[in-house]
DNA sequence: TGCGATCCTAAACCTCGGTATGATCCGCGC
DNA sequence: GCGCGGATCATACCGAGGTTTAGGATCGCA
């Protein structure tokens, strides 16, 4: 815990940036200006690789992709980013695409698909909602994030008595439950609404439903 | 009512049906055969129209429709349905569809949009997502009704308390609040707790999450 | 070996939640 | 008018929640 408080009370209301990966250099320039039009900045690439190079910033961002990259179609790439756990709106432009190509990216979430050649207004109308939709995103990813840091200080006694106290066991019954003595679950109980830093128990019920924390913990025996 | 209590748990897992809609009869004996060959119910219907005059049956279901109908599209079928507050999933078919269609098809929530002529599998593959998907929703409707039925016998008095419990207030704060004195909230709260079928605060709590009741419940004129 | 963290428990004490009993007031419908 | 249900409040009582203070036990690490 350093003391690097800066401004915390940021969301992600920064200024948005628009990625385009096109092998066309006249697609990337258009495209680029077309952006710059609006005050959106861009980031260009050549390829899916050059693209994996850069550091993705942490603002609201989206990414535009020619569903026929060099080396890897885009909706292979849709995949590796999903697996690499990058969770980036795309919108995807084609020239030559085909149905089962757009009910494939579409299932696996992309924004929209876009065919070639398209008005410069349904390109900027998706990219505001990839924008929306990745701000929202990050949004909660950050909520979900601070909740897992505050969870991961809970020893693993609390975090136990926290699933049993979030299920809505009394203390006594919780205490039977696990062999202890009725003040200890409740010390328990005030060290875990100090430490997730939850101002009432329905503060912590939220939470505990937020972490995915129900009688889905452990199962041993029985 | 057939003594048929066998899993008498009962969720919605009830026979699924699956409705067909297109005008050309050779395509609705086809996909009737080829449900029927797996075991699946079918309800097969020459018109959007005729679909509509069908009761829907209160079990697992989905709709296939080819994109172009006689008298109405199949996308604009979609809108009215959602429209009426029909959500039942759609698997679309097309002979001579073209990507726009399928990006709105899809956007509106269709399942999947196949282009004929199509593999018996992937029909089938779709329907089974289908079917699981309403499954779900089903699920999630019938508790989310019994909860609206059970708020629904709360006095507003009870509904207004119930907004500030869930929220977190204490009840002198609650009394402070709304100008009562701290007895009679715990009477209300009590009521609320019977009235709801709550065993627990959490669990009264969690209704209150998804019966959508927040600090944005009643803001009346002060 | 000593320090610290975690875990457990006890006694005392206070607040909060919740119920029961009993009562008043109001509005609605028969 | 009368009954009924909703809303309000008071007193009293009890059980549950929660903190403080004070201790004992175990384990890992410096």
């Amino acid at each position: 815990m350093t003391g690097r408080r800066a401004s915390s009370t940021l969301i992600s209301a920064e200024e948005p940036v628009v990625f385009v990966i096109d092998d066309d250099a006249s697609v990337r320039e258009a495209l680029s200006n077309l952006f710059r039009s609006v005050g959106l900045r861009v980031e260009v690439f050549g390829s899916a690789h050059e693209f994996l190079q850069c550091k993705l910033p942490n603002v609201p961002s989206c990414l535009i992709l020619d569903i026929r990259l060099p080396r890897l179609s885009g909706l292979d790439f849709q995949a590796e980013l999903a697996k690499a756990d990058i969770h980036i709106p795309i919108i995807f432009m084609t020239g030559h695409g085909d149905i089962p190509m757009t009910v494939r990216a579409m299932k696996a979430g992309a924004v929209d698909f876009l065919t070639k050649p398209f008005r410069d207004q349904d390109m900027l109308d998706a990219v505001t909602a990839a924008i929306e939709r990745d701000r929202n995103s990050r949004d909660e990813a950050k909520i979900l994030s601070d909740l897992h840091a505050h969870f991961a200080t809970l020893t693993s006694r609390e975090r136990q008595v926290m699933a049993l106290v979030t299920s809505g066991l009394m203390n006594k019954q919780i205490a039977a439950e696990i062999g202890l003595a009725e003040i200890t679950v409740k010390i328990h109980r005030g060290h875990i609404m100090r430490k997730m830093g939850a101002k009432s128990l329905p503060d912590l019920v939220r939470m505990a439903e937020l972490l995915g924390i129900g009688p889905a913990s452990d199962r041993s025996q029985t």
